[in-house]
DNA sequence: CAGCATCCCTATTGATACTG
DNA sequence: CAGTATCAATAGGGATGCTG
């Protein structure tokens, strides 16, 4: 989907290219959002933080891009019913301060 | 797509409704930012900003997208050969402010 | 030069059903 | 609860060729 970075494109340009396709993925900034506001957030609850807009196969993937990222951590409590939790990590913070702008 | 916004939904979420679905386009945020750096653009320049990466079809349904929600404007000169300018709207370069810090 | 129309292809998303 | 697997639907994007 992204091409290398031009050397003679503008440099506003290039340094899109690195954020912008898991950015692009529905939903994708929106967790970031949902979870900043919610400090750590369960799967259910960005689950119904969505509604019912959001199938769990793509919260999963969704999920799973931003923490590959290192955008997200995921912290899994092995108890029963099982409890995972998601929190920004220090870039996953940053980008949500750069994503605050966007909301007004 | 997108969906009405929920009512019970953190505000978050609901505040990057409007332009999360422009944003997400390929190139979107790019034209916003190469135009907002060059000021002004014609056609052709953004073309070749983006180097052979962009299709002519897909460049031109972006600025129409653009031009539609009332980020960019375009101001055609009818000579010969044609001339068009797209610049920044008012709230075109508010949006750029804001993505601005995305680019670090 | 600055595009639009068409066709086609792929990536992404959603629905549904099932599991540790 | 927190997912995964599978399949089907779709929207977005590229290639190509043609216009005012």
């Amino acid at each position: 989907m992204s091409q290398q970075p031009r050397p003679d494109a503008p440099e506003c340009y290039c340094r899109l290219e690195g954020v912008i396709d898991l950015l692009s993925r529905k939903y994708a900034m929106q967790i970031v959002c949902v979870v900043d506001h919610l400090g750590t957030a369960r799967y259910g609850e960005l689950e119904s933080a969505f509604g019912g807009d959001v199938s769990s196969s793509t919260l999963s993937a969704r999920l799973d891009d931003l923490v590959s990222a290192d955008l997200l951590e995921r912290e899994q409590y092995d108890e029963i019913p099982p409890r995972v939790e998601y929190t920004l990590t220090g870039d996953g913070e940053s980008l949500a301060e750069r994503l605050e702008p966007l909301l007004r």
